[in-house]
DNA sequence: AACATGACCATTA
DNA sequence: GTAATGGCCATGT
């Protein structure tokens, strides 16, 4: 392990853990890699992915809608959340207070 | 090294 | 509810 990059890997592990039917906000993803308050890093990381074993679309923004890329293209990815159980409203929105994903409550 | 861009977030008005 | 501001960091030119 050892340095540069490790980052992403962090970030990769956490998104890894997120449950199907479920998503979860750079800044959650952030907090939950150690990285609290990169948020911006987070996103940057996914951008850069290329891996298909990593369900980044289970990975919206605060406001619970999926982030507009540079791309313009969103590669599916509100059609693959509702393919797993995701509701959008009318706004084109998650409710994040019914799909956020809770972290295993290890501890509780 | 400096500058500009980017799948962001929280606070304040 | 919307709008504007600051922050924080990696990458490419």
């Amino acid at each position: 392990m050892s340095h540069a990059a490790g980052n992403y890997a962090r970030i990769f592990a956490v998104v890894r853990r997120i449950p199907a039917g479920s998503v979860a906000t750079y800044g959650q993803i952030a907090r939950l890699a150690g990285l609290g308050g990169h948020a911006r890093q987070v996103g940057y990381a996914l951008a850069a992915l290329e891996d298909d074993t990593v369900p980044w679309h289970r990975v919206i923004n605060a406001r619970g809608e999926v982030s507009p890329r540079s791309d313009g293209d969103d590669h599916g990815q509100p059609e693959r959340l509702e393919r797993e159980g995701v509701v959008f409203d009318s706004r084109g929105r998650v409710p994040l207070g019914e799909f956020q994903w809770r972290p295993s409550p290890d501890s509780e």
